[in-house]
DNA sequence: TGATAGGTGTTTTTT
DNA sequence: ACACCTATCA
């Protein structure tokens, strides 16, 4: 063991044999994190804690396997709880489920689900769906259960119209759950944390189980893991918290980043570790990381520091529009690949996917491999669905959701107006779907109609009648009695992707059999529920990887290009209703500053980051301003590429400096005539006074004529910022 | 039951 | 530009 901490540096060390109390480990990106925390679990286990008294919160299941193995490697004993917050409420939601007022077998809703729901909750809510879009507004009601809200309190402190209608449908959804006996994500935090809130002997006793809490990526924990967190920690105190605020890029789905620059208030005796040695990246993109990320008013300051020397400059990329852009990413990537770069060692990032698309027809065209790691993938398959929805029908029967999906799938003749006569009489009695079933008569169905859903009823019943056997004999023998090869294609079938699917749920299932050692069929499916897809996301398949900044978290590749370096694209804003809000410092701001930073903290050898002058978004080609961003990382260790074509002159250029586009841009500000005169000598690099933000300088101006220009300036107080020049009242200013 | 035309809304998405 | 939903018809 004592050879184990000849493997850290100092602070590290001091994370790890730091056992007792509260200690806030402040890991900047490419630190060791992952390490000193597998370390530290190791290091308890060595020193005589009983792996079971030991606690690892992580956010993924990616994350918690990894930490497994590690700590596995490191040969202590095993048994330590490695696991995420979701999936830890749930197995504790089994536990106690009569004391959280829920029944064990409750189903877990994925996103689909839950969406679905909303939609149902927003029509049984009698809410005009045109102006509240399901997704939306479960979005909001998530953002409610995180702070802990319940339909009551929350209709209660509904003030504007769109806050009552989400409330009525947040009272209305969260009745579906209840009625379908389903838990949706959020509900396993919320239940879990309202469950430790009323009962104290709970946290008592998870507190005596769990002596040792860890937390990972702490900076992105909602209300509710906080509160979960500091109750079991509470009797013994012993909770160490790992992140960095600098990273936290989940504020829109209630992350608060307040839980860990708070943590110290909250825990005045915590020990703060702050590993800022960065092992990952050369000197010149960790400076050009951290000048960006300095510009955060909002932050712990913190230096992240290399012993390295050498690489090469980031590169900036100036291109005429995004064929370009991708063009020159396609030879850039061409031309690492020959220097002996493999292509799984690369990866192109963006703000948003519908960037990916151009980037990939470059791609293509080259003949380089690429992959897309997309949000979902195996169990998001329609094939796959299905066939767990028979297995949530049989542990859940009153799961109607589920019910409804399969109730004629595979086709079995039951159609829209029978389905329909369910669902009413389903409403009306307060009974479930498979409930009505088998006396579907009684229900006002034609005889016919009511032999088929008296039918699957029955196929229901006997695949239950079996559910105690091992999953993967349980999933057989659904595929067998719903016949879904044949609806898969018949003898066709092996050679469809949807029966390789199918085959592949089964090898899964029956691995969780032999790992779990007999494990249920409702913890199975509470697994699978909490599977997210990009748990499956493996790299060294020999492509290029291609992703959204936000899934970049955690991730590290020795050459990464960003694309799309643009105001309005990163940092990201819509409409014109944000754009005068911008006008005020946001938080928004500030974590789309940290986007971009963890996006650059990726990258170890080689960095690009791209900007085009033109791009077509939504179907038009706008001309983008540059973002404000490239001039925040400074020109230290920066090498500009300029691959614009000049375009034809306008006027000649002016002396004052400080423009993007030095070389190929027309400074002159007047294009026409209804341009206001006061303005006649406003260049890129002028020197503004504004009468709220104070003296700035012109960086650069959109495309669009008076009076939709926006210019983007730089406020000596303030930072950049854009504004829309025929609101402001700027006054020019002489040098 | 399926196919298709029109209307709409377009950030990110660890679970 | 494009995907996705809904309504409508064969």
């Amino acid at each position: 063991m004592d050879r184990l901490l000849d493997n850290l540096n100092e602070p590290q060390r001091q994370a790890v044999t730091h056992t007792d109390g509260a200690m806030l480990i402040l890991a900047g990106a490419g630190s060791g994190k992952t390490r000193a925390i597998t370390y530290r679990v190791a290091h308890l286990i060595a020193g005589g804690v009983a792996p079971w008294h030991v606690l690892a919160i992580t956010f993924t299941n990616k994350a918690a396997r990894e930490m497994a193995s590690r700590v596995e490697a490191l040969n202590v004993p095993s048994g330590a709880m490695l696991c995420t917050f979701h999936s830890l409420c749930a197995r504790l939601l089994r536990e106690f489920a009569d004391r959280a007022g829920i029944k064990p077998n409750y189903t877990i809703y994925d996103r689909d689900d839950q969406v679905r729901l909303t939609k149902e909750a927003i029509a049984q809510a009698g809410v005009p769906v045109a102006n509240f879009p399901p997704a939306k507004v479960h979005a909001s009601i998530g953002r409610a259960k995180n702070r802990l809200r319940t339909p009551a309190a929350f209709t209660e402190q509904a003030r504007t119209y769109h806050d009552e209608q989400v409330a009525k449908v947040y009272v209305e959804y969260q009745k579906l759950l209840v009625a379908n006996n389903a838990l949706d994500f959020d509900d396993l935090l919320l239940r879990m944390a309202f469950m430790l809130r009323d009962y104290s002997d709970i946290g008592q006793l998870l507190s005596e189980r769990y002596r040792y809490v860890m937390i990972d990526e702490y900076q992105d924990t909602n209300h509710a893991q906080y509160l979960l967190a500091r109750a079991i920690a509470k009797p013994h105190g012993n909770l160490c918290v790992t992140g960095d605020p600098d990273q936290s890029i989940y504020a829109w789905r209630g992350a608060d980043i307040s839980n860990i620059l708070e943590f110290e208030k909250d825990y005045p005796d915590a020990k703060v570790v702050v590993l800022d040695e960065n092992y990952r990246s050369t000197r010149a993109i960790l400076k050009g990381a951290s000048s960006l990320i300095a510009y955060n008013h909002h932050r712990k300051e913190k230096a992240l520091w290399t012993r390295r020397t050498g690489g090469s400059d980031i590169t900036v990329v100036y291109c005429n529009n995004e064929h370009a852009e991708a063009q020159w990413i396609a030879q850039r990537i061409a031309a690492l690949r020959s220097e002996g770069l493999a292509a799984e060692q690369m990866a192109v990032f963006y703000r948003v996917n519908s960037l990916s698309r151009v980037v990939e027809n470059a791609l293509r065209e080259n003949a380089i491999p690429y992959r897309i790691a997309r949000g979902v993938e195996f169990y998001n398959r329609k094939e796959v669905k299905d066939v767990l929805a028979y297995l949530k029908v049989i542990v859940n029967p009153v799961d109607d959701i589920s019910c409804l999906r399969i109730i004629n799938n595979p086709a079995r003749g039951i159609g829209a107006t029978t389905v329909k006569r369910l669902v009413e009489h389903s409403r009306m009695t307060g009974m479930s779907i498979l409930e009505i079933c088998p006396s579907a008569l009684a229900a006002g169905l034609k005889a016919p109609a009511a032999k088929k859903v008296a039918a699957f009823a029955d196929l229901i019943g006997s695949l239950a009648a079996g559910k105690d056997q091992p999953v993967r004999d349980i999933i057989n023998h659904a595929i067998d009695a719903i016949g879904l090869k044949d609806a898969l294609g018949g003898d066709d079938a092996p050679d469809t992707s949807a029966w390789r699917n199918v085959g592949e749920l089964v090898n899964n299932a029956a691995e969780f059999d032999s790992r779990s050692g007999g494990g249920t069929l409702e913890e199975y499916l509470h697994q699978v529920a909490l599977i997210a897809d990009v748990d499956h996301m493996e790299g060294g398949d020999g492509a290029v990887t291609l992703m959204t900044l936000h899934s970049a978290k955690g991730l590290e590749f020795p050459a990464i290009f960003i694309v799309g370096w643009e105001d309005g694209l990163l940092p990201f804003h819509r409409g014109d209703q944000t754009r005068v809000r911008q006008l005020t410092p946001t938080p928004q701001d500030e974590e789309e500053r940290r986007l971009a930073f963890v996006g650059m903290t990726r990258a170890m050898e080689h960095l690009a980051l791209t900007c085009a002058r033109k791009r077509m978004r939504r179907g038009r080609t706008e001309t983008q301003i540059a973002s404000p961003f490239l001039e925040e990382i400074g020109t230290e260790m920066v090498t500009v590429e300029d691959v614009t074509t000049a375009p034809e002159p306008r006027d000649a250029p002016s002396a004052s400096g400080g423009g993007f586009y030095d070389d190929v841009h027309d400074r002159q500000m007047i294009e026409d005539e209804s341009f206001p005169p006061e303005y006649e000598h406003l260049r890129i690099g002028s020197m503004v006074n504004h009468p709220t933000f104070g003296r700035g300088r012109v960086v650069s101006r959109g495309s669009q004529r008076w009076p939709e220009t926006r210019l983007n300036i730089h406020f000596e107080d303030l930072g950049p910022k854009t504004i829309k020049l025929s609101h402001a009242r700027l006054e020019l200013l002489e040098e």
